[in-house]
DNA sequence: GCGATTTATGGTCACTTTGACTCTAATCGA
DNA sequence: TCGATTAGAGTCAAAGTGACCATAAATCGC
C-alpha cells in the first residue's frame, strides 16, 4: 500500500477529519455551533465540531455521526452537504491533517449537550464568530466558516434548502425571515410570497393555520419535494 | 501526532491524492482527459489523471502540478476549481485513499504527451466515458466524472466560466457553441448574444473581427473580469 | 365593545426580461 | 451576380419583477 510509482516528491499519509459548520437561526440571527477546545493545540480557543474519520468509515457517515454527537439530533431532517476539503500543509501543528468540511442547516436546535470529552459547545452568532476576521477561531476554521456562509447564501438563491431552517410546519413569513437573516437584507413580504408559491415543489400547504400571538393567522406549509429553485430567488448585490 | 482523544472507533491515516476531471471542447464535443493505467489496480482501465499530494504540498498546488504534468500547459489560463472529496473506505483496493477531485476547464488543448510513467493519455468524449454508467472507469472515477459534468453545467448557468473553454480572442458564436455542447441543447443565437452582451463583465470587445471562412465576419471578444453571471443564463429542463 | 395595531395576504401597475421570430449585413464561392 | 452562409439588429406578445396599495383577520389597550 502507498504510492505505487516513485513520486517526484516525498509523500506521506495524512490524518483525515471532518469538520462541521452547523448553522441555525436563533433569536432572529444566524448562529453557528462552536466548541471550546479543551486541549492543545489551540486550547481554550473556539473551533468547529469535528473529528477523525474512522478507519472503515465513509466521509459523509463520519459527518452525520459527528452531527448527531454534537447536536444530539439524529433526524435526517437536517440538511447536510459537503463544502470541500481543506488541506494546507501547516493547517494543523500536530502534522498533516486534511479535513473535509460539511455544511449543515437545521431548524432551531437545542442548546447542545456538553460533549463526552468535556468540550463545551455553544451557538455563536456567525457575525460574532467572524469578528476580526475570525482570528480567535482555531486552525483554518475562520476560512471554513466564511466559505460555509457564502455557500449558504448562494444555496438560498438557487435551491429550496431555506426550508431546512424552519421547523415544520412553517409559515411563509418564517421562510422569509430565513432569507432576511442569512442575506442580511429585508424582502418585500408580498413579492416573496408570490415567488415562493409560484415555484412548484418549494412548499406544500397543510391547510392549517397558525394560532397567532398578534395579527392575522398565517397558512402553514411543509417542505416540498423539489430541491432546485427555478427561477432563482435573487438577492440584491448591496450589503 | 494522531488522534489526541481516545476515539470511539479505530482511526488510521490515509493516503491523500488529487484527481482531475479536465474538460475541453474538441470537434464540437465535450471531452475529458483519461489515462490508461499501466499497473494494478485496474491495470489497463481508464482513469482520471491524478496523483499523491506531496508531504508539504497544498491540495490546490498538487492539482495545478498534476494539471501541468498531464496537459503540458502551465498557463493559469485554465480554470481550476475543487469539486469535492471522495473517501469511501473501499474506493481503492490498496488501502484507505481519500481523493480530492478538481474540475479543470480549458480551451482546446494539445493531444497530451505520454506521461513520464508510460501512462497514455487521451481525450475521450464525455458521453463515451460515461457509457454503461462509466463502468469501464477505474475506482469511483465514473462518479467523479458525472459530478464534474453536472458541476460544469451548473457553472455555465451562474458564472462566466464558459469563456475558459474559448481560446482568446473568441466570438459570441464560439461562446454559444460552448453552452450548446455542454448543455446538449441548441440556443437561439440572437437571444444568446443579447444576454451575454447585457451581462456586464462577461466579455469585452476587442474591436477586431474575424477573417471568416464563410459568412459575415464576427466581432472578437476577450474574457471579462466578472466571475458571476447576473442574471443567470438558464437551460431548459429538458434533455 | 371598539378602534388602533399587527401581521397575512391579495391585487395593481409600470417596467423589464424572455422566447420566438423576422429582417438586414457582410462575406465567399460558383 | 446570385445563392449560401453566418453575424447581428429589431419586433412583439407573454411572463416576470419591484414598488406599491388595499383588504382580511386576528390581538390589545381602553
Amino acid at each position: 500500500m502507498g504510492p505505487s510509482n516513485r513520486p517526484d516528491r516525498p509523500v506521506s499519509p495524512a490524518w483525515v477529519t471532518v469538520d462541521l459548520a452547523i448553522f441555525t437561526i436563533r433569536d432572529d440571527g444566524l448562529h453557528v455551533l462552536l466548541i471550546e477546545r479543551g486541549k492543545p493545540p489551540y486550547e481554550g480557543r473556539s473551533a468547529l465540531p469535528g473529528g477523525y474519520v474512522g478507519t472503515d468509515e465513509g466521509l459523509e457517515h463520519a459527518a452525520w455521526r459527528e452531527l448527531k454527537e454534537e447536536t444530539g439530533v439524529d433526524s435526517r431532517d437536517l440538511h447536510l452537504e459537503q463544502l470541500g476539503a481543506y488541506g494546507a500543509p501547516d493547517r494543523d501543528p500536530r502534522g498533516r491533517v486534511v479535513t473535509v468540511a460539511y455544511l449543515a442547516l437545521g431548524p432551531e436546535l437545542p442548546e447542545p449537550v456538553a460533549g463526552t470529552d468535556a468540550r463545551r459547545a455553544h451557538w455563536i452568532p456567525v457575525k460574532k464568530a467572524l469578528d476580526a476576521d475570525g482570528a480567535h477561531l482555531a486552525f483554518d476554521h475562520a476560512v471554513i466558516v466564511r466559505d460555509a456562509l457564502e455557500r449558504a447564501r448562494t444555496q438560498l438563491e438557487y435551491t429550496t434548502v431555506a426550508s431546512a431552517f424552519c421547523p415544520e410546519p412553517f409559515t411563509i413569513s418564517d421562510l422569509r425571515r430565513v432569507y432576511e437573516v442569512v442575506w442580511g437584507q429585508a424582502l418585500d413580504p408580498s413579492n416573496f410570497r408570490r415567488k415562493v408559491l409560484k415555484a412548484e415543489g418549494f412548499v406544500v400547504a397543510t391547510g392549517e393555520r397558525t394560532a397567532p400571538s398578534a395579527g392575522r393567522p398565517a397558512a402553514l406549509y411543509r417542505r416540498g419535494e423539489e430541491k432546485l429553485l427555478a427561477p432563482p430567488l435573487m438577492r440584491a448585490d448591496s450589503e
